[in-house]
This record gives C-alpha cells, structure tokens and sequence, in this order.
DNA sequence: ATTATTGCAAATCCTTTGCAGTACC
DNA sequence: GGTACTGCAAAGGATTTGCAATAAT
C-alpha cells in the first residue's frame, strides 16, 4: 500500500509554496489517509498509524489534517451526529453518504439530478453553493 | 406568544404515558422552543428563557431537549460545522437548510425532486430512510 | 409515600493552545 | 542560524453524570 511519488512529490510542493515544512510526521498522517478508504476520526488515525509502529501526536495529527483539507489532499465529513471524520479526496470524487444505522455501513453515492436541484435553488435565492453535507440514514427494507 | 392549550394538554399526555412528569422546567423549555422561529443552541434556548425572567439550568435543558425530540415537538439538527441546535417541528414541516457562510442566515426549503431521487437511491440499495440530513453551504452570487 | 426531576459540581469527550525543546530549510 | 514543528500538559467548549435535595403524582 504505497503512495505515489508523484503524490508526495507535489505534497512537498504545497507545502514550501507557503512556507510551511515537510515532516515525517506530516508524511505518516499523508500515507494513513491515502492507503485507507474508510471514513475515520483523528483518534481512528493515530490508532492505524501507532499498529504500523509509528507514532504522531494527536495535536499534530490534528493540526495537519486541517493543512491536508487546506491543500485538498482530505476531506473533511460531518457525519451528521457530531462525528468528525476525514476521507481520502484524491482520486476520488465528491459524494453523498447513505449511513446505516443498525450496521453503521456508510455507502458512498452521487446523483446528477440531485445536484442539478441543488444548484438551482441556490441560485433562485442569489447564492452559490460552495459546500454540501448530504446524508440518508437508512435501515434494511423490510419484505 | 402564547402557546395553545392544546399542545400543553398533548404535552403532558405524551409524558404521562411513559411515567414522566410534567414539570415548570419542561413546559418553560417548550414554550420556550415553540414560539421561537430560529434555530438555537442549548445556551440560546437557556438565556432565552432567563432574559423572560425564569430559570432553567443547563443540564436540565439538555434532558428535556432529548424528551422534546423523542417525543416529536422539536427537531436536533446539526448544522455541519459541529453545532447543534433544535428547532420546532409542530406545524413546521420537513425541510432542508442553505447556510450562508458570510451572513450565518439559515434559510429553509424543501424540492420534492430530490426526495424522489433520495427515496429511489435508498430503495435501489434495499434500504429505507429514516433521517435525512442536507444541507447547502452558500455564498451570495456575484453578478 | 414513592420516585422522577432538579441543580450543582464534577466528569467526559473532543479539540485546541501555550510553550520549551527539536528539526527542517 | 532562524523559524516552523512537535509533544506534552493544560485549557476550552459542549454535553453528560452522580448525587442529595426537591417536587410531582
């Protein structure tokens, strides 16, 4: 479960472009969210980077989630019940969450019709959208 | 800003009915959610109720706000941002909110396109839903 | 009388901050 | 070498909990 070069080639590159420094512990928050495609808190993090015999703070590991949401490497969920949690943005487009709650699934999808609405009540109002949270919380059909 | 008598008489049946009791705290809360038309936080909801000159402490407004949404008077939303707040849901139908990021006016609406194509997303993967969550981050249009 | 409810203070949980030491450019 | 970064411990803010006193049924 490698990253790229080239990803961390242009992290260092987004980094200098504002003076900020590339680290190791940086690189581990990087590497943890971009090998993983599930929807994590800070603690969930710093769990997985800890099992791989690494350790960054949480402060830190805090403080640069917020840079790689900056730099468009991570996204940022509200989940909906105060639950913050991060996913992985490169290569991997904008959606919606549909979250079970008897499993706790969270499954990812995305409608063109539902945007298309979107955009035009926002823009029947004088408004552009510049963020979305959209979730279903569903159960199991019943036969 | 009275509140009807029938909804007090509602109130207390629907507390009774599971043994709880009917208290000068829960009817302030109440009251107090009902003739608001915002949507505020426990501390609002608190110095709301203490600038008419009761007084209802924090903890006790928290458990009466669960009491308030299980039982259907009020609405827990989540803005998005990690805040909370509870509106009122008599007489006040389903809806979703656009946020503006530069006022902080909330502003409600509803589009029955989008709750067909939620529903049809939910059933195509043999699910119901039982909460929604949508809403729109937005910044007035430049011309 | 019984037992749910209240308010207080203290405890949680999650996230942020101040600061001294450390590492990157 | 100068300054951003890290980790620690402590601070914050929002919400919850234990408990003794109080009030509703």
């Amino acid at each position: 479960m490698q990253i790229q070069p080239k990803i961390i080639k242009d992290f260092k590159k987004a980094l200098s472009s504002e003076g900020l420094r590339f680290t190791e512990q940086r690189l581990q928050v990087l590497e943890d969210i971009l090998s993983s495609d599930s929807h994590r808190d800070c603690n969930e993090i710093f769990q997985s980077i800890k099992i791989k015999g690494h350790q960054v703070s949480i402060p830190t590991i805090y403080r640069t989630l917020d840079v790689l949401v900056d730099y468009g490497f991570i996204r940022k969920l509200d989940i909906g019940d105060g639950a913050v949690k991060y996913e992985k943005k490169l290569g991997h487009p904008r959606h919606d969450h549909m979250i079970c709650i008897e499993s706790g699934k969270i499954i990812e999808f995305i409608d063109e019709r539902i945007e298309q609405v979107q955009d035009e009540i926002a823009s029947n109002n004088d408004y552009e959208i510049v963020g979305r949270v959209h979730q279903l919380f569903v159960k199991p059909k019943k036969k």
